[in-house]
DNA sequence: ATCCGGTTTAACTATTTGGTTAACGCCGGG
DNA sequence: CCCGGCGTTAACCAAATAGTTAAACCGGAT
């Protein structure tokens, strides 16, 4: 699987205090959100003096939108490579669900922080997401449309595919707790139910689009 | 349509100071979140003092969990309802899919605020707010097992049948603001859009599903 | 060795915020 | 009329927490 745990960013060296700060805080924001996460508790899992964060990123607010900025910008531009690539659609379609389902596995808190950043700060969201990482769906619409003209696919909705293939992937692990409490599941086969997913979304998939 | 929408609750009269405290709390708490929330915020909102907040309800937690509990109280009862029904199973998925669509199109802060309350307050969520409402999947996996036997529907597994229908139901609303912008909808638009995945996602599943 | 800048810290301040209290008003029963 | 209790309020309190400051530290340049 890539490297695609997300805290690997910017400042200094790769373990300077800054780099030390950014990442407790990735921690912290991500798993609490801006308002649960505490300026202390960033301090303390960075090991370091709290007036620290203040002399790196001046304020709670800021710190927070460095790492929010650091999430979408390395969630989105896979995403966006991978819409557009010239696979065929079939395959295109196979590696999008691998992909999508390792990189919310391997981070489990991602799909809630950018929802809730989404919505709790749409400007920002999108000023940071439009500059030029937006994911462009039209080649894969494309190739849709091409392959239910060829027969190879019945006759539908490539939005409502695609919207259909993130939200397969994606919801799992927003409700994950529910999930496996639903199922009666311990943590370790809830682990084996989503990993299993990989390949139970992929069949239901391509059943659903056979023609 | 039926009457989903949610804040409509208890005490008192319909106008009663305890009734205006409830729902400030509701549009407060459910945009907000726990943390984010300021009593006197809600105070404000319901147009009093913040020490009726207290007289009322005691503390802040537990006026939240009252806020909770009637949302929850409100959404999981009908969906544990419609999974344990003895309708039939082709008939009981299309009744779920319009159902769960219609819900989160009439409340659409709903998933995010149980998603996010259910990740950021684990313990509270299932112990207080959730308590019995569980839904029961059992029915719902019998009947499935069942008309794979009989050859009605290819083989899978229940659980990721029922994971993909909520998904695709809850996951749209999550995302909207995001699938808005990729789709380059407008606001009415992208209601039209969420409005024909009833038909859609209803189609997807059973096409996935037959034999 | 010493000066100097960036770095780090402990202690401090200011503000926010959940919660309390004591007094006031209002209204129906005696 | 007045008494008593529920409802309501302004003012207050205490804890938590973001942010500041002044002094100490430390390594390199002179």
């Amino acid at each position: 699987m890539d490297n695609l745990s997300i805290p690997a960013d910017s400042p200094g060296g790769p373990d300077s205090t800054e780099q030390r700060i950014f990442d407790a805080a990735h921690d912290v924001f991500v798993q609490k959100g801006l308002d649960g996460a505490k300026m202390q508790e960033i301090a303390d899992r960075a090991g370091i003096n709290k007036a620290l964060l203040h002399y790196y990123y001046r304020s709670k607010e800021k710190l927070y939108e460095t790492v929010a900025r650091a999430v979408i910008n390395r969630a989105f531009p896979v995403i966006r490579k991978m819409l557009e690539s010239d696979d065929p659609l079939e395959l295109k379609i196979s590696r999008f669900i691998d992909f999508y389902i390792d990189l919310v596995s391997g981070n489990p808190f991602l799909p809630l922080f950018v929802i809730t950043e989404m919505h709790k700060h749409q400007d920002r969201f999108f000023e940071t997401v439009l500059s030029g990482q937006l994911p462009q769906p039209e080649v894969f619409f494309q190739q849709v449309e091409s392959a239910i003209a060829e027969g190879r696919i019945r006759p539908l909705d490539p939005r409502h595919l695609l919207v259909n293939m993130v939200s397969m992937c994606a919801f799992p692990v927003l409700g994950r707790p529910m999930i496996r409490v639903v199922l009666g599941q311990s943590q370790q086969e809830m682990s084996v139910f989503l990993g299993q997913r990989k390949a139970e979304v992929k069949e239901f998939i391509f059943q659903s689009i056979q023609p």
